[in-house]
DNA sequence: ATCATATGTAATGATTTTATTACAGGTAAT
DNA sequence: ATTACCTGTAATAAAATCATTACATATGAT
């Protein structure tokens, strides 16, 4: 289960999952893990921006990697689904949104 | 408590409150109806932002609106909040993925 | 050596989102 | 009729997000 600590760690999520790439990058790790290049294939987009999607992903911790060696030999690097699951509902929206930064994004 | 029939739902609720701006007005409102101008000055922001915003809650079904008169006499347009209470986890995004229909926005 | 398949990232471009300024129109009170 | 509010939107600008192309590097197999 995940626990928000302030509103600007809410956001970060919400941001993760508000796309539908991620989500149905989350989707297939439910699944189980995949490398990159696989999951690239899979979903049909471009490398680069799969890395761009994960990175997004792996901020808000909803995805984990480490580096793997195929059958073949060949050192590949797997992403894997963190445990996915959150309630939402007014009462911590209005708890959370003080601790919200007004940041300009870099 | 929100259900949501297909990827595209999911997303546009999630899109809805991957904002700052839209996380204070859902807090703000979840204290009791607003009116525009009222609500633009509490939050600090441009009128025409705050329509935005309450559009994109709007269409995810998050607020309504409706127009009443102020004790002025003055029209005035109130929005409130709509029961905002949902569960996210990793079996439905797996569930609704497939819906999610891969569009580029107008 | 060449091919096939991996990772990783720089550079760039396209599109969307966010935000401001500037209008036009309405009602009520002074 | 001027002030002080309100709604509503068009036009534009700024910033962030999304997406592609291109390249460098590495490993194993033929």
């Amino acid at each position: 289960m995940i626990y928000f600590n302030s509103g600007d760690e809410l956001l970060l999520v919400l941001e993760a999952l508000s796309n539908q790439q991620r989500l149905k990058i989350i989707a297939v790790l439910s699944e189980g893990k995949q490398y990159v290049s696989q999951l690239a294939r899979e979903l049909g987009i471009s490398r680069p921006l799969l890395y761009l999607h994960l990175q997004k992903l792996e901020e808000a911790k909803l995805v984990s990697s480490d580096m793997e060696i195929l059958e073949s030999g060949k050192a590949a690097k797997y992403y894997m689904l963190n445990p996915v699951q959150f309630e939402i509902n007014e009462q911590m929206i209005h708890a959370l949104a003080p601790s919200l930064t007004m940041k300009k994004k870099n």
